[in-house]
DNA sequence: ACGTGTGAACCGATTCACAGCA
DNA sequence: TGCTGTGAATCGGTTCACACGT
């Protein structure tokens, strides 16, 4: 895949970071912002101006020295770069609350992400729709992942389900999971995995509470 | 408060992953497991054994030597140190899709953390009732956090208000925000801020899935 | 003059490797 | 003997500071 810059490895978290640049560039292209440079975009981001730089500078230079970045421009940069010029169709598996409240949430089409289709193991919820989606029996989980070819995955079943239906999930063609049950997953290291741990988030912030270290 | 060690600083991370010990701990506990090391343990984790003890070791000598750690006793020092030892009574601001499918989220307990409240500025949403929280009006806000002395906050507001309700929080005494919107929040550093972003993450997935980089 | 791009310095966190103790 | 606890070594990422281009 076209590497823009040959030296080095990438910083995992420069990565997310660029999501939340993208959504910032986003939100200046609304604002009808043409030019901005790394000390105004960092305002609204919890960045420093240099950090910003060096982020970009992985992928290559996409700024005007003694300007600024083009927004628009670099927007479609960071498309390209995350991958996310193109809609994914992604699968929800579990339509418990959580679940079918992920499929009205408008915010993953940010990323040009689209839940294309849901599956719950409960025959009394197959059928019901929320916001377009149909849900689908498990029992057609792997047919229909692997017909639709789709890669990427919404995990929203209770904890002791969620190994195995995340190693079905790979069987059928899936390559990475967002997880939010609150197990790791043990899958082949080619499997991309992020995990949304709500309640262990609240844990770590208890103890913050509790220590009145400042934050950050 | 009590230190047991003196010398260094925690890192962040650190107390990330001490919530996850004890949830694993937990799960060791309902399966009758009184002791556990280090090498066990981390076969459930996503980490090595070292890291395991020395997290533990910045707060003290839990295990024995030879031997390992009672898993008993150790899920009682973790709750002790992140606090969760007493019920937490916490506030949700924001009572949409995610918002109700929170209030209905077992796993919160699993730290001791109680949904106690819930708002909504939706006039029509007041008094409607998910999982026995019942959902009262934006209005009464800082009043009631005020009243019972609540710290910790979940917001789950649309992106154009969290900053300002945020603002709101901090007013009337909270500490601490697990915030679901996707804005940075401005606050004085005291406060203590986490991010779910599901959206951002799944943007990283996309990015790792078109550059096939393996999983860790 | 100004803001980017980047090697180098720095800093914090992870991992190693072994001493210490049951 | 076996597994913990922990200084020391290492690693990766962040931040600095300035040369470079416009």
């Amino acid at each position: 895949m076209g590497r823009k810059k040959n030296k080095d490895i990438i910083p995992h978290e420069a990565i997310r970071r660029l999501s939340l640049y993208l959504r910032a560039l986003k939100w200046l292209s609304r604002k009808k912002i043409k030019v901005v440079s790394s000390d105004e975009i960092t305002k609204y981001l919890n960045t420093i101006p240099a950090q910003f730089r060096k982020d970009l500078s992985y992928f290559g230079g996409f700024g005007k020295r003694g300007v600024g970045y083009n927004v628009e421009a670099l927007i479609r940069e960071i498309e390209k770069i995350l991958g996310t010029n193109m809609v994914w169709d992604i699968a929800l598996i579990g339509a418990g609350k959580l679940g079918t409240a992920l499929l009205g949430y408008a915010g993953f089409m940010e990323f040009n992400l689209k839940i294309a289709i849901a599956f719950d193991n409960d025959r009394s919820k197959a059928g019901r729709v929320f916001g377009n989606i149909r849900i689908e029996p498990i029992s057609r989980m792997k047919k229909e992942i692997r017909e639709k070819k789709i890669k990427i995955a919404l995990l929203t079943v209770p904890a002791q389900y969620a190994q195995k239906i995340s190693e079905d999930l790979v069987q059928c063609g899936i390559k990475a999971i967002l997880n939010f049950a609150p197990v790791n997953l043990h899958l082949a290291n080619d499997i991309h995995v992020a995990h949304v741990d709500m309640a262990s988030e609240l844990g770590s912030l208890v103890y913050r509470l509790k220590h009145k270290s400042s934050h950050k």
